[in-house]
DNA sequence: AATGAAACCCGGCGGGT
DNA sequence: ACCCGCCGGGTTTCATT
């Protein structure tokens, strides 16, 4: 992992079309050798995937809330569980006064409240706070 | 925007590299028909990119935390100055007690704290609460 | 680990149904 | 909108250094 690989995933991850020569060129390199490079960026795990980035509200998830969710007993095994509800974008066991907090996507305020009811279900499940977001400023991959 | 190009989606949301004849074989349609669908999905902007996604951990970035900010004044255009501190994921004006939610990633709590530092030399942000993250349960994209 | 060449396959585009 | 067929270019592999 030099720098060489870390400009390559730095632009990967704004436009993985590019082809492997352009890519090279922007490097310095052959496009077999900025192939061979990615390949193992991928066979290491450091690139976890290449997908397509979804605009969230063009799909009807309009709604976009984090939830702190707390609990009275361990909730780090309860990932199927929270998984379980497809509107639950992120799932992290969390240090600090709740147990586990969750990013949910869903159409409607009404849906999310579906979703925190279903979330009093879960066992252990003892109390939610929501943080409904009004904008989002900005979205971007991590810096390598 | 009907049921096949939903499937499109969820197919290329997890793997954006397969071919548009294996894409339109799975969805029942030829890869030329398969390719305008997709290209108007791009067009569209209902697929922002198609980008590479990189482990945190793989780049240094093993600390994950959510912070809360308060302010004494407006802070819903003060997205530069935010997005100015590069360990800054996301950042989105929120309804509630505070009033804007970042996502930080980075290498120790050191760093973090360096962070923390950031937000306070913000104008009008008067406190900070963050939530540090133990162990991310899953991350996936959003179903359509 | 990088290069250059070569084979193969895919993306992109026309025309037609 | 979808399907068929063609063509240029990119991906992928291999021998070589």
């Amino acid at each position: 992992m030099d720098d060489t690989d870390r400009r390559l995933l730095a632009l990967l991850q704004e436009d993985a079309t590019r082809s492997y020569a352009a890519l090279g060129q922007a490097v310095g390199l052959s496009a077999a050798a900025t192939h061979e490079r990615v390949r193992k960026l991928r066979e290491q795990g450091v690139i976890r995937r290449t997908a397509a980035e979804v605009d969230p509200a063009a799909v009807g998830k309009g709604v976009l809330a984090f939830v702190l969710v707390d609990a009275t007993s361990w909730m780090g095994d309860s990932g199927a569980e929270l998984a379980a509800l497809p509107e639950i974008e992120e799932a992290h066991v969390v240090a600090g006064s709740a147990s586990v907090l969750v990013k949910v996507r869903t159409s409607t305020t009404e849906r999310l409240q579906d979703v925190l009811r279903g979330l009093y279900g879960i066992d252990g499940v003892s109390g939610t706070r929501a943080t409904v977001v009004l904008d989002t400023l900005f979205e971007r991959p991590v810096t390598p």
